[in-house]
RNA sequence: GCAGGGUUAGUGAAGCGGUCAAACACGGGUGACUGUAAAUCAUCUGGCUCAGCCUUCGGGGGUUCGAAUCCCUCACCCUGCA
């Protein structure tokens, strides 16, 4: 049977756990690290193919979850997969339904930031409130469905049927991210659960694979997601537990904070085998996340705020992040940022950008998602470019301290 | 000219004797957003020496302990009839 996917390192960077590299796949190269485009329901929201590869897009990832949801796998499926449904030439990545699990679950109307970043309330974090979407059982997860509320239930099998159809290159295995803090009772009931889930979605997704080799279908690859909340010691098991089994790579999920990425991105990645790639989940809102990511051993980010963000005026430049919206930019004839050379910056004022938005005019939502994502692709790029010659560190420092000053993210060093 | 209706904060529009600095919407200010529940959400939006006070509901004058709310009058707008 032929590999659904190969990874070479070409680059080590001392010192650290930081690798520059290659994956290879169906669909063409990633070089990494490289910033995974988030195109949640086969989409990068207002922006078409042609501009996220002219953004410098590599690889997008979509969800299984919200597929599921509309237009129901089948379609995908007989679209020709998800690169083909959606005109997408380019490697794709598919999440599990796994998140969903925790933003439709304990932390449905209350926020991710709310569950996962304040002390307040921790016990009740990991308890059901009468709102949650989300039921989990050893079996699966029962959810209602977020649009009409039907009962909708999604097992590590189940999630593996549909990443097939929906045939993206690399799929995520069935998680359940806790919140992370929740007692240490259930964080370990959490992560057996979650381990035994990935055996079930390995076995699945094998039989799912012989079953392309003997129709002639390119392989697709399988990502085990490590989980274990801020301890070390259930980090570093789960680590060791997926570590050893037949995965294609590694996601990590359950992170929330730049701050957790020097301890419980450094445990995962000191255990995981090092010749496989690994994916930070859902992280990459900010450029400490990318920097810490890439010198703690992640190859590659997703993260849809850059589009979400971009969508709601909030605009990356690297002296700090703008709200474009804002009274004093009505009359800013000046780019972004003059340092940008991404499509927007080149041809668009600061002034037109703000009137796109106050006359509540669909481009703004365009220009600002093409300038944030070419923003954070191009980041990761130059990452890359300075763990090859040798200057990643230079890089680190000068663009932090330009873009956070003198307000660093709790638990970042430079 | 006669009869009726109207004039409320930046705009539109509730209110019809005290609980009204005055609902609501829009507009405006600011903030948030990390495997997308999100082109969303939060908050402020008369002034000030700010848990209190001051000035506001077309202008002026009354009634009343108390008026955006009732009466008189003036101005302007709308609708009928001449």
């Amino acid at each position: 049977m032929q590999d659904s996917l190969s990874f070479d390192i070409t680059h080590k960077l001392d010192g650290t756990l930081a690798r520059a590299g290659v994956i290879h796949t169906p669909h063409g190269d990633i070089k990494t690290p490289a910033y995974i485009v988030g195109g949640t329901k086969a989409t990068v929201k207002a922006l078409t193919p042609e501009q996220v590869s002219g953004l410098g897009g590599q690889a997008v990832l979509a969800n299984t979850y919200h597929l599921m949801l509309r237009p129901g796998a089948d379609i995908v499926q007989q679209a020709g997969g998800l690169g083909k449904f959606m005109n997408w030439q380019g490697p794709t990545f598919t999440d599990s339904g796994g998140f969903q699990v925790f933003s439709l679950g304990v932390a449905y109307k209350k926020g991710i930031d709310a569950v996962a970043h304040t002390e307040k309330g921790d016990a009740d974090n990991a308890n059901a409130s009468k709102d949650q979407l989300v039921k989990v059982t050893e079996h699966g997860a029962f959810f209602r469905s977020h649009l009409d509320g039907s009962k909708l239930e999604m097992t590590p099998e189940s999630s593996m049927e549909l990443q097939h159809k929906i045939a993206a290159d690399i799929h995520m295995a069935f998680d359940e991210c806790p919140a992370p803090l929740a007692p240490r009772q259930y964080l370990e009931e959490s992560l057996g659960r979650t381990h035994a889930w990935a055996e079930r979605c390995l076995e699945r997704h094998q039989t799912l694979n012989s079953a392309h080799a003997e129709t002639g279908q390119p392989q697709q690859a399988l990502f085990g997601v490590v989980q274990g909340a801020r301890k070390e010691d259930l980090r570093r098991a789960s680590a060791q537990f997926l570590g050893e089994r037949d995965f294609d790579g590694y996601g990590l999920g359950g992170i929330f904070e730049p701050g957790e990425i020097p301890s419980v991105v450094r445990w995962v990645n000191e255990t995981l085998p090092e010749n496989k790639p690994r994916h930070l989940l859902g992280m990459g809102s900010q450029p400490a996340d990318l920097f810490l990511g890439v010198e703690y051993g992640i190859d590659t980010f997703d993260c849809i705020a850059p589009t979400r963000q971009a969508r709601n005026g909030a605009i990356y430049t690297y002296g700090g992040r703008i709200n474009i919206k804002n009274q004093q930019y009505k009359t800013d004839f000046t780019p972004i940022d003059t340092d940008c050379a991404c499509y927007t910056c080149v041809n668009y004022t600061r002034a037109y950008i703000n009137h796109l938005f106050r006359a509540d005019e669909i481009l703004g939502a365009t220009l600002a998602s093409i300038h944030n994502e070419y923003f954070v692709v191009h980041t990761v790029d130059r990452i890359r470019d300075s763990l090859i010659d040798n200057t990643f560190f230079d890089y680190k420092k000068s663009f932090l301290l330009r873009y956070y000053k003198d307000n660093l993210p709790a638990g970042v060093t430079l």
